[in-house]
DNA sequence: CGTGCGCTTGAATGAGCTCAATGCCGGTGG
DNA sequence: CCACCGGCATTGAGCTCATTCAAGCGCACG
C-alpha cells in the first residue's frame, strides 16, 4: 500500500494497489495496453468517456484549461486510476484533460466492463469509493490552499508532497521530473512568480536547483513555509 | 431528481432524491433524527467520524478553516447527503466543518450501517459513487475557478449557481439566506471586497439588493461576467 | 441608553501578474 | 565547424486587483 500519512497533512493519489493489483490481473479480454509517449495527450476536456485508464508506468498530469492557463489538479503514477473523473451521472464529457510528462504504459478498459464490475463487485465499489473521498479531501484542501496560502506556502507544501509522493534520488534529487512551468500549473501561479519564490527558497537554503533538479536541502523550512496547515 | 445543468456549467450538490428517497424511510432502527438551530455546529474539523448525515430541511454550510479565515465548500441542503467527506480510509477525522445556517433537521445514521449498506448493496453504493464524482468534478471546477477567476468572476458565477441551485421567491429575491460574510467565504475573498464588488454588480444592474435579500436582475451579465467558463 | 455586531467606506499596502527585454543553450542545417 | 534559430531561463518595471487596517455608522437588544 502506497499511502503517505505525515504532520503537513495526507496526500494520497493512489488507489490502493490491494485492490489494482488484484484486479487488474484478472482481466484478460476487455483491457488494453497502450504506450504513449512525453508531451502525449490521453484525453482532453470535452472528449467523450469511453473508458477508464489505469497506469502502469510513467507520470500523467490530470489538468484543467482556463483560456490559455491551465491546472495541474493531480499527478497519476504507476498504479493509478485514471479517467475516474469522467465518471458522472450528468455528463459524459471529460472535465480534465490527461498529458504524459513522460513517456508512459497505460491500460484501457471499456467503460461498460467498468461499471458493470463495479456493479457485481461491491468489495472494488467500495474500494473506488475510498479512492474518491480521498481525491475529494485532497482537492477540497487544495482548494483552500489556493484561496489562502502564499505562493512560498504553496510552493513548499507542493515540494514537499512530491518527495513523499514520488521519493527521492541517491543524490537527493526528486523523482519526478516537472518543468517549471508544470510547477507552476501545479500551484496555481504564473511561471515568473514562481522563479522568483524559487529563489527565495534556495536563498533560504531550503532547496538547490542543479541542472533542472530539485533536492530539499530543509525539509524543517519549508514545512515552516506551509504552517497554519491543519 | 434535482439536477442542474446550463450553459456555465454542471453544479450538482445533491445525491439523487431517487437514491435517497428509496433508502432512507426503509431505515427504522438504525437512524436517529435531530434538530439543530441556526448556527450550530454539527461536526468541526477534527472531530472523530462516527457516523453519516441527510439533510432532512435547511441548509448547512460545509467549511474549512485556514487560521481565522473560513472557506466554504458547499452548501447542503433539503435531502442531501452530509459528512461524505469524512469517508477515508487513512484518516478517521473530519477534514472539514459543517454549521447550521439556518433552523434544520438532519437525519445520522452510523457509520457502521452506512458502511454495511454500501457493502452489501452494489446499487446503493453506485449511487454513492455517482455521488462523489460529480462532488470531484465541482470541486475542482472550484478550484480552477479560484485560482484564475476573478472576484467579480467567482461572485456571478456563485450567484447563478444559487439561484439555479435553490430557487427564487416570487418577489425575485434569492430562496438561500447568505450572509454577506457567508458569500465572501464562499467566493474565496474578504468581507470588504466582496462588498465592493456587489456594489459594482449593483451599479451594472445585474442584481438588486434589498432588505439583505439578493435579486438576480440580468442573468446574461453575470454569464458575461463568468466567461471563458469551460 | 450603552454596547456590540454587522455594514460601509477610505486609504495604504502588497502580493502576484503582465509585459518586455535579454541571455543562454542545444539542436540543426549549410 | 560555425551561424542561426527556437525555446526556455532570467530579470526588471510597472501595474492591478485584492487585502489589510482603521474608522465611522446604524440598528437590534439587553
Amino acid at each position: 500500500m502506497k499511502l503517505s500519512k505525515n504532520n503537513y497533512g495526507t496526500e494520497n493519489c493512489y488507489l490502493s494497489n490491494s485492490c489494482l493489483k488484484e484486479w487488474l490481473p484478472a482481466i484478460e479480454v476487455n483491457k488494453k495496453i497502450y504506450e504513449v509517449k512525453k508531451g502525449e495527450v490521453i484525453f482532453e476536456e470535452g472528449d467523450l468517456v469511453e473508458g477508464m485508464y489505469f497506469v502502469y508506468e510513467g507520470n500523467i498530469k490530470v489538468h484543467k484549461k482556463w483560456g490559455d492557463k491551465e491546472l495541474i489538479l493531480r499527478i497519476a503514477s504507476d498504479e493509478s486510476i485514471l479517467g475516474h473523473r469522467g465518471l458522472s451521472t450528468t455528463n459524459n464529457k471529460y472535465p480534465i484533460s490527461a498529458t504524459a510528462l513522460e513517456d508512459a504504459v497505460i491500460c484501457y478498459i471499456s467503460m461498460d466492463f467498468f461499471n458493470s464490475t463495479l456493479k457485481v463487485n461491491p468489495g472494488f465499489s467500495y474500494k473506488i469509493l475510498m479512492f474518491f473521498a480521498d481525491e475529494l479531501q485532497e482537492s477540497e484542501r487544495k482548494m483552500r490552499n489556493i484561496a489562502h496560502m502564499s505562493v512560498k506556502g504553496r510552493l513548499s507544501r507542493s515540494l514537499l508532497f512530491f518527495k513523499d509522493q514520488f521519493g527521492v534520488h541517491e543524490d537527493g534529487t526528486l523523482k519526478i521530473k516537472l518543468s517549471k512551468q508544470d510547477i507552476s500549473s501545479y500551484i496555481g501561479a504564473t511561471y515568473e512568480t514562481l522563479f522568483r519564490i524559487m529563489n527565495e527558497l534556495i536563498e533560504d537554503k531550503a532547496i538547490s536547483v542543479t541542472k533542472r533538479a530539485i533536492v530539499i536541502l530543509n525539509p524543517d523550512k519549508l514545512l515552516e513555509f506551509s504552517k497554519k496547515e491543519e
